[in-house]
DNA sequence: GGCGACCGCTTCGGAAAACGAAACGAAGGG
DNA sequence: CCCTTCGTTTCGTTTTCCGAAGCGGTCGCC
């Protein structure tokens, strides 16, 4: 199982297209959540990985060895990791999904401050699939 | 487990950050391709698990429910799917990242007028992208 | 020098997710 | 009717993730 990187077949694409790389790299759980927590400057593994919520270190070992590989994040003499220039472009990268994510917020759970109009519920489809998943974001914290 | 949503806990955060519940929703195998390949207009189910690079059904299916809960993608009345405008513009926040990966390749690997490369991926030129990296959502709305 | 508290990192067993192929009923064309 | 395609579900297998414990090492402290 390669690494995703540009120029070699990855998961799910025999093309080798950069994008298709670079969705396999992030698509993977905690890449982007490790980019961004480095974006503030390098960190050691374990502060690191407290940052990350305490995920567990053999996954974070494995995503920082694929990041490493992938020359988006360096090691200082240190031990500490750190965005490379590369991982700090992909950094700003996820900028505008930051700022999407808060759009899909007030979407998802519009605040109350004024109940008169309520989302587009365009739900046509949606049976019983779900059964147990609460769906309406009305309990945010 | 609940789907990833903005202002609940989802997995590895308990401040439901709506970063954080976007991380989580986008850092699952094949959600960034599946809207990635839903950029350009509405496909059908078989048609988008093809363009997807025959991912298997079951796992597209999830990831579907996944986008249609969170409001990214809905179904039209003939069954396909398509992304709605906060879908769209999630695709758009990708935009800096394919533009990105495309620098990514090339430090990656390098390939200069004058040098010898091994590489045998085609690379010249890609249907996904507008040469220079920029992307167009598609001119379906 | 011994002790405890960190550190980066690995190992391992169990849980969850992804996979992939088969199958279903419905719709459409010949 | 037959054959194909469709959207979708089911199920057994493989991969990935998790999470806690443990390794050797360094540091401050007494």
């Amino acid at each position: 199982m390669p690494n995703p990187k540009p120029g070699a077949p990855v998961r799910g694409s025999t093309t080798g297209r950069p994008l298709m790389a670079a969705l396999d790299l992030f698509g993977r759980r905690w890449s982007l959540r490790i980019l961004w927590e480095l974006r503030s400057g390098p960190l050691g593994f374990r502060p690191l990985q407290r940052q990350c919520d305490d995920m567990s270190s053999s996954v974070m070992r494995q995503r920082l060895a694929e990041l490493l590989e992938a020359h988006v994040v360096h090691q200082l003499p240190d031990s500490r990791y750190e965005l490379t220039p590369l991982g700090r472009d992909a950094c700003l990268a996820l900028g505008p999904l930051a700022q999407w994510s808060e759009r899909w917020a007030a979407v998802l759970d519009p605040q109350p401050a004024h109940r008169n109009s309520d989302q587009p519920t365009d739900r046509t489809s949606h049976p019983d699939t779900a059964g147990d998943g609460t769906l309406q974001p009305g309990s945010a914290g």
